[in-house]
DNA sequence: TTTGGTAATAAGCAAATGAGTATATTATGA
DNA sequence: TCATAATATACTCATTTGCTTATTACCAAA
């Protein structure tokens, strides 16, 4: 689950990506047109797609030698959805966090840092 | 915009900063906890909060010679709907795609593609 | 089965990134 | 002012990333 979402936001988190999803954003497209429409090469528009539909954001048709490309705009919502399941989850029960769940409970802490919290908590209310 | 937008996926977009941001899902927390529970050395924990912190992903709080981080919620959110801002938006209407924007208006592509798309709409309806 | 057009892959290279080590910087308290 | 603790920054190195060029794979029509 951890994966797929820094995958998705890597994906994400790149210019040129940026750009070609919101090419599709407005229609779906095949690589000449995001080629030409973004004044890239080929080889450059088809290896970002790559990434996009690895990590399922977009989705190809092919037709013929044409291959279009559509925004997954599902996988879209979905991503935000199990980001902030995973931000909302307890720790103990993430997969893969055993250990640092473990470290959270037994934290060696200074107490100064605790009064900090404390002291944090208080202001914020 | 755009910028803000993909600078902040490419922090998420990042297993380390990604275990960071859930701890701090969890409770603010100083740097020494982090590097504790995450079992990480301190400058990589400090350096992943640097990138995170340009972001806006997260705030610091200084206490003495203790430095508490908090996972910013709002801008987070904020995040997901300047994205989602971003993708409605009219091509033209956004800055740096001028360019695009024009190249968009007279496609010289191929006139099977336009088949192919009356194609895909129709199946799609 | 050739030919022409489209897309994917491979290879090479420069730039960016992440981690570790060492060294500042900042703040506290004696 | 000096010693100590927490954090930030500098530097180095190995890995990854993105782009270009070249090549290959794929598909359709003649």
């Amino acid at each position: 689950m951890e994966k797929r979402i820094y995958k998705a936001f890597k994906a994400l988190g790149e210019p040129t990506r940026l750009k070609i999803i919101k090419m599709l954003s407005f229609q779906g497209m095949c690589v000449c047109e995001l080629s030409e429409v973004l004044d890239m090469l080929q080889p450059r528009v088809s290896q970002h797609l790559k990434i996009l539909k690895d990590a399922e954001l977009v989705v190809e048709n092919k037709e013929g030698y044409f291959v279009c490309y559509t925004l997954n705009r599902d996988e879209l919502d979905k991503l935000w959805h199990d980001f902030n399941l995973f931000l909302e989850a307890e720790v103990s029960s993430l997969p893969g966090y055993e250990k640092e769940s473990a470290r959270l409970d037994n934290l060696s802490c200074n107490e100064k840092v605790k009064e900090i919290k404390e002291k944090l908590k208080s202001e914020s209310r």
